[in-house]
DNA sequence: CTGTTAGCGCTTTCAG
DNA sequence: CTGAAAGCGCTAACAG
């Protein structure tokens, strides 16, 4: 292993020297050690290490990301923005996936306090549970005193920077749409209802609903992903509109009706939430409300990064696209 | 900022006893101060510094993780089954995105060693341009000289372990798979030349094709996405099955057909390659060869980490699935 | 079983 | 502009 030693000594000059043409200081290098210390560097293939740079310095060069689960679209496409804006800082990202365990989401906040990281971001929506998230914010708190910066995308329950998504609007809105073509009877696909998202979701369809006088809408929950839309569908009956959660549920909703011979949108029309990219030559193409996922990574992730605020919150409202999964009724 | 001297001195014990009970230290400790250090670490809010920790022991708890694309699903397949596994022994997972560029690929390693990261994988396809290629071994041999270690999901040509997707043999099954459904006139929607898997899926179809004595395959040349697949679709006439080179591109073509009014399997046949678990709800429910996506992250990891071996190559092979989006011709 | 102590490799005053 | 030296927080001999 060469070390800045090893540099310095092949270079003829001092650790000190050699520290400041290898690693970004202010301090100005002449340009004959300069090239020296660049050449032996070369030479030994140094490579400077991150561990003792970072106790030195007391400060690291990486972000922590935790997300619930990778291989969803949604998360990948957060994740995706947020790296994007890492990259661009010359940040390199640690990433956790919880599999949706508030738990393992504490413990990753731990990790990522004991590695120090200069940041971290919380993706995905906080649960209802007060014990959890009291003692995810007491982890986090203590990581803040630290000097650590936290981000989230989600609610803002965790006293940090916040991009949120507006759900309760965003599902509103496409309820209003949803009425505006005709639709009266409505089955709701819900999450479970210890995630907020999906229960704010839940409520704001179903309050854009009574809003208009509508019947109140036929709740059936199932988990946040394609074999809970597909399982909660399979008892949909009687209505002619079918708002999933999310897409990912709206898929295995569509899979369900089509295993049952019921036609979309023909028999029965389905939305999702979230507008999913790779799910955009589904056929029918689904109606959705579209979030724009990757940006929130970015700004997440700026929010975090960007000393001069706490705690704020930057709203993101959905946007209502109908597509062939929902038809006009008359 | 709390230390481990900090939490010695209000244990009343010494730093090195302080750290053997902190840290997972083969010495034992006395029960009862292990736990005055314990109460006084919890009272204290002690976290380890990691960097601290790393320096000493020379060695880190992080493997890094380098992919193409991680909003495209191949690879967040393969990431999760990594991440799981590194999960399972404690290690935290640092991801590099390289959008297709060797250039940062290169560049990835070399700041994953000075990471000093345990293992690093490397995932996706290799690329024909030897230039690159032998750069990257040189800088995969200098963090190996270390003592990091490597694997790989593509192909073996940098002399560490690898697991290889048999993509000549997974395509030339397809191939045969079709032809004994009738087709005989087909086209390859294939993706760059520079990109090795791709290139070989290309020539196992072509060659199985031959074998069987039928023309050979018009190929068309689009990126490696959802848009290669579309663009390259525009151009097919005369064929009764397409080979899309793997799943994402066949979505697009079967987005430009359908733009262009030819049903899929009817007019033509459409097939994939990998599998991709997102896309399983598809109508027509796509032909592809399956591979053990997650399970290859799985295997890849774990031959970094096994010690015992140098250069070893796992060979995976694909299955052949017939779904709707490919029909008989007899 | 417990404590002392010498580093791990780099940054950063502080002098010169 | 350059060098000497004091740590950063933790681990791991080594001694007791």
């Amino acid at each position: 292993m060469v070390t800045l030693e090893d540099v310095a000594r092949q270079a003829g000059v001092s650790l000190a020297t050699a520290s400041r043409v290898l690693n970004g200081s202010t301090r100005q290098v002449g340009a004959s050690l300069r090239a020296k210390v660049e050449l032996a560097a070369a030479e030994l293939g140094y490579r400077t290490n991150v561990a003792a740079q970072t106790l030195a310095r007391g400060a690291s060069n990486v972000i922590g990301l935790v997300v619930h689960d990778l291989t969803d679209p949604y998360f990948a496409a957060i994740a995706d923005g947020a790296m994007r804006v890492a990259e661009s800082q010359g940040l390199m990202v640690m990433i956790g996936t919880t599999h949706r365990d508030p738990q393992r989401e504490i413990a990753y906040v731990s990790t990522l306090n004991a590695q120090r990281v200069r940041a971290v971001l919380l993706v995905g929506s906080r649960v209802t549970d007060p014990e959890m998230t009291r003692r995810l914010r007491t982890e986090l708190d203590q990581y803040r005193e630290s000097g650590g910066r936290v981000a989230c995308v989600g609610q803002n329950l965790l006293g940090v920077d916040t991009v949120v998504p507006d759900n309760r609007l965003g599902a509103a809105e496409l309820a209003r749409a949803l009425a505006g073509l005709g639709h009266r009877n409505f089955a709701i696909l819900a999450g479970p209802d210890w995630l907020i998202a999906p229960r704010d979701r839940v409520e704001g369809f179903g309050a854009a609903l009574e809003e208009l006088g509508l019947p109140a809408p036929r709740v059936l929950h199932g988990s946040f992903d394609r074999e809970g839309g597909y399982a909660a569908a399979t008892q949909v009956s009687g209505v002619t509109c079918v708002f999933a959660v999310n897409d990912v549920m709206a898929v295995g909703a569509l899979a369900s009706f089509r295993d049952r011979g019921i036609r979309v949108p023909e028999d029965v029309s389905v939305a999702g939430f979230d507008d999913i990219f790779t799910l955009r030559d589904l056929v029918p193409s689904l109606s959705t409300v579209r979030l724009p996922l990757a940006d929130m990574g970015v700004r997440a992730l700026e929010l975090a990064l960007d000393p001069s605020g706490e705690s704020r919150t930057e709203i993101v409202t959905g946007e209502v696209i109908l597509r062939e999964s929902t038809r006009g009724l008359g």
